[in-house]
DNA sequence: CTTGACTCTGGAGTCAACTCCAAGGATAAG
DNA sequence: CTTATCCTTGGAGTTGACTCCAGAGTCAAG
């Protein structure tokens, strides 16, 4: 059984952020010692290991609170739905920030970097640009 | 003249906003008319529409406010160098995402989504995938 | 003149995910 | 035993970019 601060070390997660995901509802209340003192055993460790790669693959916080349900319950279905979600979401993202570096490359490459205001595609675009709404 | 209401109507921004980005330092202190009541000119529309613009194009208020204090200077490197700064921000930031996505995309193809939870690859890399740190 | 829509202010609330704090008690190493 | 390090709590602070509020004053149309 470990203390909170060892828990930290193996997991890379910080005594802090642990109580937080504990107030947050994605851990269990930890047993105690006499003292008060959280103690963990080794399933809270799986569990924050879990909630670390779910992070690295760009799931939030509610989302992993999700994931953790339904893989409690086995339902394959339901994780490989949240999956798909996630990465039609990630697909979006990406999708939104390449045609803003694909806009802002484009005027980058016609600026010749000095001379006359008037010059510059990119204020150009800041100024008078087309774009949706008044 | 406009009132504020009128320059929402105008820029797409709203009432609420327009008076946060005035606080923020990106626009100056407008002209008032007696009764205390905003009023704008082009210039102010301008430089709205301008944020809107820069925003569209992922730049942040800290950003933006650069921005316009270096466009004013008419220094067309220091835009240019902006623009190039923020381009390789979003370059890591679409590469990052990617990467995540690939990952997860991986998951995704190789889970049956039904049977036993030991068989989903999903559950499998949360679990006990292999990552950075402890 | 009345009514409804607009505007003013200062400040608080929102979101996510932490991060930090102070004051006090517990524990381990030497 | 002493000291250094750890742990406890409730709560507040952080970031960025808004968004909303109440209560009071202003304006435009009819």
């Amino acid at each position: 059984m470990l203390k909170i601060g060892e828990v930290a070390k193996r997991t890379g997660v910080r005594v802090d952020t642990i109580r937080y995901y504990e107030r947050a509802g994605l851990l269990p209340e930890p047993a105690r010692r006499p003292s008060g003192y959280r103690t963990y055993d080794a399933e809270a460790i799986r569990r924050l290991r879990f909630i670390r790669r779910a992070k690295a693959l760009g799931f939030s916080l509610a989302e992993i609170s999700e994931l953790l349900t339904i893989s409690t319950r086995r339902d394959m279905q339901a994780v490989k739905n949240a999956a798909r979600r996630k990465l039609s979401d990630l697909d979006q993202r990406i999708g939104k920030l390449t045609h803003i570096r694909d806009a802002l490359g484009m005027l980058i490459e016609h600026c010749p970097g000095r001379g006359e205001a008037a010059l510059c595609p990119i204020l150009a675009a800041l100024n008078d640009g087309a774009d949706e709404g008044p």
